[in-house]
RNA sequence: GCCGACUUAGCUCAGUUGGCAGAGCACCUGUCUUGUAAACAGGGGGUCGGAGGUUCGAAUCCUCUAGUCGGCACCA
């Protein structure tokens, strides 16, 4: 038996026996090492801890309570609830099994009737059962042919084994006598698995194609210690809570009524006067930022969106358009593009304007599907901070990067820190879907990628994500329960320019072609509320809050006037306070500011007005402190004209 | 749009095997005059999402339909 070489992290390099497993290695360094390894990653590829190893490589020993080995203990957790599904229940077909942000999810297919959620105990006891059985998960490999006759005909299961084969071969564990197909790697005992709960069922498209049939999928989520457990337990308890659906109805921020139509919400006071504060902020910003503002109409001739190529690509996303009668057709708008593109064509442009930056709070019209709505977060008429940016081709870098400046800088002004890039390119299958035309898209895509190396910032690629005329830099944010959202995008798009004949006026005295930026940073007033709304669990920062000062009389009839007073000098420097004149006991009021997180209670009596001073509570501390009522007025028309930036 | 669950007062939710529709909060009235998270009493308020059916009788069972929620698909 020969020696092989292992190389560590810390770029240490020690010998061991060919055919040692991670585990000999883990404990080889401590025992305490071995006991908490869960698995190796060799060259980064993930193995199981008892593999032999037969070559030099890099190792790293994976530990409980990292995410590899939750990855991997969720693996395992699937592979468990396929072996106790097909336990129970006889005609079941399997779908794909994994893991996912929180937990693992296996799909099935039940024959007579779909599993549901009131079978899950069942279910997850059988887990249970396995778990405390201390079955040895082994992976071994069989041949395909092998592999399609364990599977007794199941044809999602026959085309997991032909698309994942590997030289005629697949990888399979036995759970008893259940024969579990899954390229994944697991733990090496089901023991292992100490603390486990199923979740949810929820319908899922095989292959994750809408034109397949639809499997149940079963979510649960699984853990090292019980406490894990509750620890994602209560995780998912505060996700719910912070959810802006239910902030934005506690709070009073608006409301969708299904009886006056789906996804069309309502602003209430409250939540007006975020969106109002989040308006005037991004229109001063942009105007301060060279662009120009406008207002165009949400109606528009269909043959604009014919033009454009919506009528075409976008129709499914698009209302019907409204017959007129005289042959006129007109079509609420989805997207603002061909309107600023009309304000462009209004007048001969020129090589000196550019950059023309036009931009709107654009209302916009897009006939959702009804299970894609979603509080605030998902709406079938929503208003777009949107920009459209026409430069010469020269120009596209540096807007780009001026754009990309902008919009961090603007998170900053909002605190909002968890982000990801990702470059979204078009499908070039989806013929339907994305203007046909190769040679546009490989040169936009390659300088939107050029533009983000250049800049040195990570980023993910996608495809298939683009919009249908460009590729798009999105900028991807995640909401409470933990789905991906676009919150800013930054598109390229020298297809609408060319479809409109677009052109400036070159130093050359010649007609030149522009090319388009589509820009939105702040994304929908509807979003961006919903996004804030969760980030801050709805105690936002003093300059958004929709009531930042509650002043509270001791005794109405006697501090009262004093209150108004205070109240009068606030409201003067434009700050939105209020006296609560009611009839209740302070205790009451003051339980009420703080369940709507007001900012700033004011409590004021005796000694408050003797000396014009005011007792003042922080949303979010227990104490209060006394202060001059000028000191307290102008620290807060401080705090207030200086964002979020200032008040850390 | 698809799969599943759900829909009862302004809000949050009870409502047993089909037998007179309930609670808390909110709202209104009155009493109490308050020093940092809920004073007390009384009152008003619901075609039980909508339509049809079964039944002597339906919030409850069945069918259809709309919407909400969880996912999937789609996306700002």
């Amino acid at each position: 038996m020969g020696k092989i070489k292992l190389m560590f992290p810390d770029d240490s390099v020690k010998e061991f026996d060919n055919g040692s497993s991670v585990f000999d290695v883990a404990k080889s360094i401590s025992t305490s090492l071995a006991k908490k390894a869960v698995v190796g990653k060799l060259d980064g590829k993930m193995v199981a801890i008892n593999t032999p190893i037969e070559k030099d490589a890099k190792i790293e020993i994976i530990t409980q309570g990292s995410d590899d080995a939750n990855i991997v203990m969720w693996n395992s957790a699937a592979v468990l609830l396929t072996a106790a599904i097909e336990d129970i229940y006889q005609n079941v077909e399997f779908g794909e099994i994994g893991n996912i942000e929180h937990g693992f999810y296996a799909d099935t297919d039940k024959k007579d009737q779909q599993i549901s959620v009131d079978e899950l105990p069942a279910i997850q006891d059988r887990m249970k059962e396995m778990v405390s059985e201390k079955i040895e998960l082994k992976p071994s490999k069989i041949a395909v042919d092998e592999a399609l006759k364990q599977v007794d005909g199941d044809p999602y299961q026959a085309q997991i084994i032909k698309r994942n084969a590997v030289d005629g071969q697949i990888q399979i564990y036995k759970v008893k006598d259940h024969v579990i197909v899954s390229d994944a790697v697991v733990l090496p005992n089901s023991g292992d698995v100490k603390a486990l709960k199923l979740l949810s069922v929820a319908g899922a498209y095989w292959e994750g194609k809408s034109s397949n049939p639809m499997l149940q999928r079963i979510y649960g989520t699984a853990f090292f210690k019980q406490k894990d457990l509750e620890v994602e337990i209560e995780r998912q308890k505060e996700a719910r809570e912070r959810d802006h659906r239910v902030i934005g109805n506690n709070l009073d921020l608006f409301f969708v009524d299904p009886k006056v139509g789906a996804g069309l919400p309502y602003w209430m006071p409250n939540g007006a006067t975020i969106r109002r504060t989040i308006e005037r902020y991004i229109i001063d910003k942009e105007v301060n930022n060279g662009y120009q503002h406008v207002y165009t109409p949400i109606l528009m001739n269909l043959d604009a969106y014919k033009t454009s190529g919506h009528w075409q690509h976008y129709r499914e996303d698009m209302f019907p358009p409204m017959d007129m009668g005289d042959g006129e057709m007109l079509e609420l708008r989805p997207m603002n593009c061909p309107s600023h593109i009309q304000v462009y064509k209004h007048h001969i442009r020129s090589y000196r304007e550019l950059p023309i930056r036009i931009a709107e709070l654009g209302m916009m019209h897009r006939y959702e599907k009804s299970g894609a709505l979603s509080g605030l977060q998902r709406v079938r008429e929503m208003t777009l901070n949107d920009g459209h940016t026409f430069v010469a081709p020269e120009q596209i870098q540096d807007e780009f990067k001026q754009i990309l400046q902008l919009m961090v800088e603007v998170y900053k002004d909002f605190d909002i820190t968890d982000y990801s890039f990702r470059l979204s390119y078009r499908d070039p299958k989806n013929t339907e879907k994305y203007f046909d035309d190769d040679e546009m898209w490989n040169h936009s895509q390659s300088m939107l990628k050029g533009a983000m190396d250049d800049l040195g910032l990570d980023y993910v690629e996608a495809e298939g994500e683009a919009a249908f005329y460009g590729p798009k830099l999105d900028v991807q944010t995640k909401t409470a329960l933990g789905n991906e959202e676009t919150l800013s995008t930054i598109q390229l798009d020298f297809m609408l320019p060319k479809q409109f004949d677009l052109h400036y006026v070159g130093a050359d005295g010649e007609e030149h072609r522009p090319v388009m930026i589509h820009r939105g940073l702040v994304s929908t007033m509807e979003r961006f509320t919903a996004y804030l709304t969760e980030i801050y669990k709805g105690a936002f920062p003093t300059w958004l809050a929709p009531k930042q000062v509650t002043i509270i009389p001791v005794k109405d009839d006697v501090h009262g006037e004093y209150a108004d007073q205070l109240k009068a000098k606030m409201v003067k420097e434009n700050i939105r306070a209020e006296v609560d004149h009611r009839n209740e006991k302070m205790g009451y009021k003051i339980r009420e500011a703080q369940t709507q997180k007001i900012p700033y209670i004011l409590v004021v009596g005796d000694s408050e007005v003797a000396d014009d001073s005011v007792s003042v509570r922080k949303y979010g501390q227990d104490d209060s402190k006394n202060e001059s009522s000028d000191v307290f007025v102008n620290n807060l028309v401080d705090e207030i004209a200086n964002y979020s930036r200032e008040s850390k």
